[in-house]
DNA sequence: TTGCCCCTCCCCATTTTTGGGGAGTAGAAA
DNA sequence: TTTCTACTCCCCAAAAATGGGGAGGGGCAA
């Protein structure tokens, strides 16, 4: 069952020569076949739906999600959202009636009772899953994950890696950068203060910041200040 | 120079086990030595400075490098902020006059002419530098990483795991979800538009909708719309 | 040198948001 | 069953943000 560290290099190997997102889809194949178990999956978080995924569910399931709109009630990736370190689906909070359903309705698309999901992200906020899922008991379970667990977070941030070149958009570069000013505007603005709080914290007139409010959001391309604060943020250009 | 699965385990191992920063300095200095390396850093890269940091910097640059804010303009963060894999400072942009004179100083303090350095993200726009450095050659250098790229980045992983540990404001929990109108309302606002388009869209009167945000703010526990947006996103309570 | 971007300051009027109050329904949890 | 939370609607006045204009000094790069 366990991944040695051969069958792990070729593996990655493979997956660093995948140039689309059909050779990562059977890398994916290839290693839910070695590691025996019911589902392997790497998706890409967003609002807009899994469109970077590649994974073993089937694609009722992908579906079903899709148009439940279960990426708001997923217990899996609210919990992942929130941590850093890999987690195992039991771990997680599944005590709203939604979660309950959720896992039922799951249940009946194939998807095993056992879970071991790792957040990922990248640049700009990005934020994707890398998910083992299988059906078996909990034993089983926790021997297997403790001993692919690195091997595991290794692979995710391979497929993550991989998933980033397919995103042009995610490529460095592209976005007007802030100026120092305009940093300092925003995240103050994000950590609640009125413009003349700000304004006197910096040691401007409330017009100069006015001037570097309006300049942020034409940069970000946001419609008002308080998109332009979410763009920002989610493209990781202030830290609140 | 390379390290073996042995001693990668109980290197990680030590690591685990260790409960303060003053251990994950011993991890860090004991990898050091075993790499032969001039310095290895691991640092939270934040706007408050890294007070969350290890590494065999001596304390002069790290004064130097607070004092003189190069948080600013280190192109080895700013160009991993912009990044998910690892990379060598080799390809990072030098050419602005202030990153040159950053690496004179650098230089001057001690700080290797070889860099690799890997970003790592947590939740909440988490961010942090795992970084080896040496003095050596283009292609002893190449050779290095090479070798050691899935390593480190497996050790850079672990030790932000540790430190988000150390950090209890991270954790999860303690707070209060927000209801399903809420999240619509938020989310929309953070999207940009007004509220007057947002009721419209939600199809209820602009004072429910006001009743929905301010209800927001209340359990955000912020100062204005704004804020709980930030709020909002950083928890992961939105998706935009 | 010239051009570009950043920083700084100021006017106006209009639109939008905010603060604080009250009240009834329905569905879910205890 | 009772209690609680979510959802929906309404008033008013004050505070804050927005839109769009103009203008000068400084630093850095081509």
């Amino acid at each position: 069952m366990l991944v040695t560290l051969d069958n792990l290099e070729s593996l990655l190997s493979a997956l660093e020569q995948s140039d689309s997102l059909e050779g990562m889809q059977r890398v994916i194949e290839a290693l839910r076949a070695h590691y025996g178990v019911a589902h392997l999956v790497y998706h890409w978080v967003d609002s807009r739906g899994d469109q970077y995924g590649c994974g073993t569910y089937s694609d009722a399931w992908r579906q079903k999600y899709l148009d439940e709109t279960y990426l708001r009630i997923d217990p899996v990736v609210q919990g992942c959202y929130q941590r850093f370190h890999p987690v195992d689906w039991k771990r997680l909070d599944w005590s709203s009636k939604a979660a309950r359903e959720f896992a039922k309705v799951a249940a009946e698309y194939g998807v095993g009772n056992q879970g071991f999901s790792i957040p990922i992200r990248g640049p700009n906020g990005q934020f994707a899953l890398f998910t083992v899922n299988d059906t078996c008991d909990d034993r089983t379970w926790a021997g297997f994950t403790q001993s692919n667990r690195r091997d595991l977070i290794l692979i995710a941030h391979y497929f993550n890696e991989k998933a980033l070149e397919f995103e042009p958009a995610r490529q460095p570069g592209q976005q007007q950068p802030l100026s120092p000013r305009e940093v300092d505007a925003m995240t103050l603005i994000a950590v609640g203060y009125s413009r003349a709080q700000i304004a006197d914290r910096l040691s401007i007139s409330e017009h100069t910041l006015r001037v570097y409010i309006e300049s942020a959001r034409f940069k970000l391309g946001a419609l008002n200040t308080t998109h332009a604060v979410a763009r920002a943020m989610s493209r990781g250009l202030i830290v609140v």
